[in-house]
RNA sequence: GGCCCCAUCGUCUAGCCUGGUCCAGGACGUGAGCUUUUCAAGCUCAAAACCCGGGUUCGAAUCCCGGUGGGGUCACCA
């Protein structure tokens, strides 16, 4: 119980959880669920002025969403008291005092301070430069520096796991620490997430919230697998998979993998891992995430149509909101709308005769009407179909096929396809691509 | 600018600690081919990197020094 690892993850609520920060927690969570310790989420709202209660709702939200679990949470607007007795004690012990200015600055003791960086080994500082900083507004309101040793020390915070902005912060928290007289914990900085020109990443440059991403129809496994694959590599040897579940991640997380510099948020990558991320979904969670992102049309279709139509949709997208845009450029209307087109589009490549293709839908119907309704899969109506596409030749018999469902130069196989359209409905289009000629 | 950190394909990275097996491996993306009724998917192949300069050494991506470049940080914000 003594050495059980205590990691935290402390927010300031002055914005949407952002890929950065998520990555942050992520890190802290699965360092703590491997090592059967607990992190703690810890909301920084000492600027009242900036704290949102809606930002802090949309932290919790994000986490959630994401699957990133806390046992203890605090928030340090309500931890006054706390902070009070340490200003006080600070102050009656000479490490601290009440400026002309009114605030309370900390009596620098203007050492060196050393630390060690589990990434990046030994630091050195000379906390000179700092002079006596200020770490409280007035007796009972600390400022960011002093409220966050005092916390980590109350919450007997083990390991700090942050970004790699608060390196330069550490030296004058090491000093608090001793004059209060905390223990130091352990240090673990990240690199940092920057934008694709190398910046610091921005809104402009698509950090966008964790909610964003579900709203745009990402798996939350699949931006965990990608966020930890941003400044950390596993340990591989035998083999080089980089797709993992957070169950896996728990397990194979290390310290040891953490990289040093920086890494540039790559959204194509964010996508593949998605779309690996969808493949491994059972069935059944796969029609609860997408259905959300279906048209309104699809909901009107058989269980079975639905299904089939899932099927197709998943294999041409990344990223469940792309069906919108499927939509929106008329893609899928032919789904459950008899397309308008030009009989001369039956014709596969560069034959001209119409009567040969009146004749090969006549016989795909006669095959088609010998297969069950309930049967109606796309296997069956391949295995059907195949023998004799085949002898005709397949673009001859398959493209007229495909274009009397589809109407369309470019689409599914008629196959699935006709999965979707179900027996009556495939019949019916054949039915009218004859009649066209 | 001061201080701190970092530096392998366009990007994410393996290798660096314990120098040779690395004319540098994997992944994303890109290009080509295969498959194929079209599209997508899938499969195969290809192009693509050790920041520069010294030093140590028989030998350096790996160790040392110096440049250069990039990032972070310098609030009564967190």
């Amino acid at each position: 119980m003594k050495n059980k690892i205590i990691t935290r993850f402390a927010p300031s609520p002055t914005g949407t959880l952002h890929v950065g920060a998520a990555r942050t927690a992520l890190f802290n969570f699965l360092f703590s669920k491997q090592k059967n310790g607990e992190m703690i989420l810890r909301i920084e709202d000492t600027d009242r002025e900036r704290s949102k209660k809606e930002y802090e709702t949309d932290i919790l939200e994000s986490l959630k969403w994401l699957g990133i679990t806390h046992p203890a949470f605090f928030r340090q607007s309500e931890r006054k008291e706390i902070y009070q007795k340490h200003i006080a004690a600070l102050i009656r012990n000479g490490h601290a005092y009440v400026a002309e200015d009114s605030v309370i600055r900390f009596k620098n003791p203007n050492k060196k301070i050393i630390f060690t960086d589990l990434v990046r080994g030994d630091i050195i500082f000379d906390t000179t430069e700092l002079h006596d900083f200020v770490i409280a507004r007035n007796e009972s309101d600390p400022l960011y520096h002093l409220a966050v040793v005092i916390d980590d020390y109350e919450m007997n915070v083990t390991h700090i796991i942050r970004g790699e902005d608060h390196v330069s912060n550490t030296p004058r928290q090491i000093l608090i620490q001793e004059a209060i007289g905390a223990p130091r914990p352990l240090y673990i900085h990240i690199p940092l997430i920057l934008s694709p020109d190398r910046s610091k990443l921005s809104k402009r440059h698509g950090a966008m919230s964790v909610l964003e991403y579900r709203k745009e129809g990402y798996l939350p496994e699949a931006l965990i697998n990608f966020m930890v694959l941003l400044g950390w590599s596993p340990q591989h040897g035998k083999d080089n998979n980089e797709v993992f579940s957070t169950e896996e991640l728990i397990n194979v997380f290390s310290i040891e993998g953490i990289q040093k510099s920086g890494a540039v948020f790559n959204i194509d990558k964010l996508k593949w891992i998605n779309r690996e991320h969808i493949k491994r979904l059972s069935r059944e969670r796969l029609h609860d995430e997408i259905k959300p992102f279906l048209p309104l049309e699809a909901q009107n279709m058989s269980e079975a149509s639905l299904a089939a139509l899932i099927a197709i949709l998943t294999e041409k997208i990344d990223v469940f909101g792309d069906i919108r845009g499927l939509y929106d450029a008329g893609e899928l209307t032919y789904f459950w709308e008899q397309p308008a087109y030009e009989k001369k589009g039956l014709l596969w490549k560069n034959e001209t005769d119409l009567s040969v293709v009146k004749k090969y839908l006549s016989e795909l119907m006669s095959i088609l009407s010998q297969v069950g309704e309930k049967e109606f899969t796309a296997l069956r109506v391949k295995e059907g179909v195949w023998e004799y596409a085949t002898e005709m030749g397949r673009g001859s018999v398959l493209w007229p096929f495909r274009f009397a469902l589809s109407g369309k130069e470019k689409s599914s196989d008629p196959f699935a396809i006709a999965e979707v359209l179900g027996k009556e409905e495939t019949l019916r289009r054949l039915e009218h691509a004859k009649k066209l000629i």
